[in-house]
DNA sequence: CCCTGATTCGC
DNA sequence: GCGAATCAGG
């Protein structure tokens, strides 16, 4: 199927709509989202109205890098590409979080040694943080410990060893 | 692994 | 001009 037209301004709107490329294909039937996407370009109109996603300006932030004792020389970060509007504000402020009783205070980076090392929100996520706190049983602090180390016990003699029992078969 | 758009390059 | 293959992210 060729590039009709109609099937050309189809195309126009379904994009300036916002609908992904393989959603366009799918409703225009006969090409690929491949196909959709060259045309796209070659139609000049690679940017768009409504994006599903804000799409960073591709720009990196420097990782706060403040571990504990690293030498972590005040290296400068020159940036040889052109910054966009939307990257130049990025103050980065990174200040030393005092480790108290807020969970939720360390990071990846800020994690020390004896801080409760309790998980806090999607690994995958940049917000991802440990709990912090001062370790107390094994690598968690008192509140987590007894999260960590509650296995099946308590609650409903009957059924409940069984169940633990054929459990344990498969640890 | 699913998805997204971007780019390349033989046709 | 076309689009599959490939790349680079999320």
């Amino acid at each position: 199927m060729g590039w009709t037209d109609e099937r050309v301004e189809s195309l126009k709107k379904l994009w300036q709509d916002g609908l992904s490329a393989s959603q366009i294909a799918k409703q225009l039937g006969g090409v690929t989202r491949n196909a959709v996407i060259g045309k796209v370009h070659r139609l000049g109109l690679s940017g768009r109205a409504a994006p599903s996603k804000p799409a960073r300006p591709v720009f990196k932030a420097p990782r706060p890098a403040r571990p504990v004792a690293a030498p972590a020389a005040p290296r400068r970060i020159q940036e040889p590409v052109v910054a966009t509007a939307a990257a130049a504000t990025a103050p980065l402020p990174a200040p030393v979080r005092h480790v108290d009783e807020a969970p939720g205070t360390a990071t990846v980076l800020t994690l020390g040694a004896h801080m409760c090392k309790w998980p806090i929100g999607d690994p995958s996520s940049d917000d991802f943080t440990f709990c912090g706190r001062r370790q107390d049983e094994g690598p968690y602090c008192m509140e987590h410990a007894r999260v960590a180390y509650q296995p099946v016990q308590t609650k409903k003699r009957t059924g409940a060893n069984e169940l633990a029992r054929s459990l344990r078969r498969y640890i």
